[in-house]
DNA sequence: CGTTATGATGAAAACGTTAACATTTATAGT
DNA sequence: ACTATAAATGTTAACGTTTTCATCATAACG
């Protein structure tokens, strides 16, 4: 392996003035720069980084932590949020992906280790690692999770307005009575999403209905038992919006196993907007949330925290739209535009 | 940052001595060990990875590419795969992922920043990668798609003898025209399994219907597609064996599009078993691959070629098993048992 | 022309480890 | 007790960089 001394001696100057050179320093005359350029890259030079890391303090390496690398559905997850770190990280990072269990010990997750760490949270189970983080000094944004504290750099998708704006296309598609199949209990985006819900029910006028708040734990059997017994009931909601697509899913395949057709008998609103969402049966109606867009983001401000650890933590949170497919009956009714 | 230098500050003796007891060696005194192991975990030290991968010219680090990490549907890959290699590796290395497109200047794959690698294949496009990592001596082992160079190790599953457990259990289910959608052009995952199905054809005396061979690309769309074609045809097929999920997929949304009945009118089988196999409608009967498997054989393998790079490569297929669900029709049949 | 600022380069130290070689201390054999 | 051998520890150099500080030209100024 070639190193910067041996471009030394090809090019008959110090390997100082090499280091110097390759990293674009103004003390270098620009034609020696060159020159050294050249030789450089004619020897084929690759910098080693263990030394430059070593000398430098830094590790030249991102991590991304996951919640639980096991949980089946969050799988698209992970493919999407490489997809949006990668597009705002300079190539010559290092990314390394881990779920936070398996990290080993939590000593392993220092400043050497990890210029900066980006998570991508699901659950407050993670909060032990995210402090454990914050408290080691490495730059640090949470993403996907809306957090409390306004001491972490935190990106994540608008879950209120997604609620909302699931709501109020039922309602302008003419549905009175709207039910919400919910997120896991103590999940701040299960709660988001219930506010925004209750926000449009509030907007239209609509007095929420107990028997219309039935729980669910994001899995796809919690959204069939969910959506059974809103089946069962005398008066049966028109339209029902899942705290996410799996949910959705679960409660599609109930009413199929009941003989209820989706959307003529009722109709199914979800949230997240997986890949899947366009190809169950009908097309699924959902909040789009895009993930890679939140990892971009977040990496984005990773990079400007990594540059300026003092400036004041920045919370993002983005917007969630509809995606209109054709899970949602539309009544003959009043419209309001 | 502590370093061993403060450790043996603090015990009274040399720094090597300090590098020795705490990685193991025998030319320590075991109370010595342990008298520094205890105070270096009090003090809460730490080994600066640079320092020590400086020397030891090694980078603890194993490298995961993927072909590319665009491919919507391959998503859930990640995770899996990521599950599998964790479950292998010993939580000290670093896992990097990057698509194989992304990984910038090819003189970024070195030795010095991989102790070895990891291809998750997809296509024969990665060709190119893999053979710069075999260049440049990288350990390396290709998952996933089978290789014809037995220069390279090697671990897919068995497409073929999974080819051949779809039609078989068609055949099983009393099936006699049974359809296949190939898969993408060129991958050898495609003719593996078309081959696979023709084994079973011709081992139960049914002789190749051209009109059978219907062309896919493994994308929902081309398995929508395709089914049409079949749908068409005079003499349909009872059952149509799907290159992959994806495609099984698409075929279903035909199928119901034009008001066919799965599995009534025509049974469907899939090969990948992705997680929402077993959440379509009906659940989809398919060929068990496990991308998690694969991996974890896979790192075995990496981890062993690490130790001795001279070693023989060794090519692996792990098998591939069917998963009854509920798309297949069974017909009164003679069964052959 | 001599001083001074300035621009370009070089020498040496440092980063935190491991490893080769040297030294001391304990153990054993006579 | 006296070497010979083995066991335990220490010294020093090395890994490939960057950085601090020193040096040497060169240009600028009066």
């Amino acid at each position: 392996m070639i190193t910067i001394k041996d471009i030394a001696r090809a090019a008959g100057v110090s390997h100082t003035t090499v280091s110097r050179a390759l990293n674009g320093s103004p003390l270098i005359k620009p034609v020696t720069r060159e020159r050294i350029a050249k030789i450089a890259s004619d020897m084929n030079y690759v910098p080693n980084y263990n030394a430059k890391n070593l000398v430098t303090r830094k590790s030249n390496t991102i991590g991304l932590f996951f919640s639980s690398i096991e949980q089946g559905t969050s799988s698209s997850f992970l493919a999407d949020a490489l997809k949006g770190i990668r597009r705002e990280l300079d190539e010559h990072y290092m990314l390394t992906v881990s779920g936070i269990d398996d990290a080993g010990s939590l000593d392993s997750i220092n400043p050497r280790r990890y210029d900066g760490i980006l998570v991508m949270s699901q659950s407050e189970l993670d909060n032990r690692f995210i402090y454990h983080v914050q408290s080691a000094d490495i730059p640090l944004v949470v993403l996907n999770r809306q957090l409390d504290d306004p001491s972490i750099a935190n990106v994540a998708s608008d879950d209120r307005v997604g609620g909302r704006a699931a709501a109020d296309h039922a309602f302008q598609c003419g549905h009175r009575s709207i039910a919400i199949i919910e997120g896991k209990p103590g999940f701040k985006s299960s709660s988001e999403r219930r506010l925004g819900y209750m926000d449009s029910l509030i907007a239209h006028g609509l007095s929420p209905n107990p028997d219309y708040f039935v729980p669910g734990d994001y899995s796809i059997e919690s959204g069939y038992a969910a959506m059974n017994t809103l089946l069962d009931l005398n008066n049966r909601p028109t339209a029902v919006f899942c705290g996410n697509d799996d949910m959705a899913i679960g409660a599609m395949n109930a009413c199929f196993d009941r003989g209820v057709h989706i959307p003529g008998d009722i109709s199914l609103i979800g949230f997240d907007d997986m890949i899947f969402a366009q190809y169950t049966n009908p097309p699924l109606t959902t909040i789009h949330k895009s993930v890679s867009e939140i990892a971009a983001e977040g990496t984005k401000l990773l990079l400007q925290r990594m540059e300026q650890p003092n400036a004041e933590p920045i919370q993002r949170l983005l917007g969630s739209k509809l995606v209109q497919r054709r899970s949602v009956a539309e009544f003959a009714s009043e419209d309001d535009h």
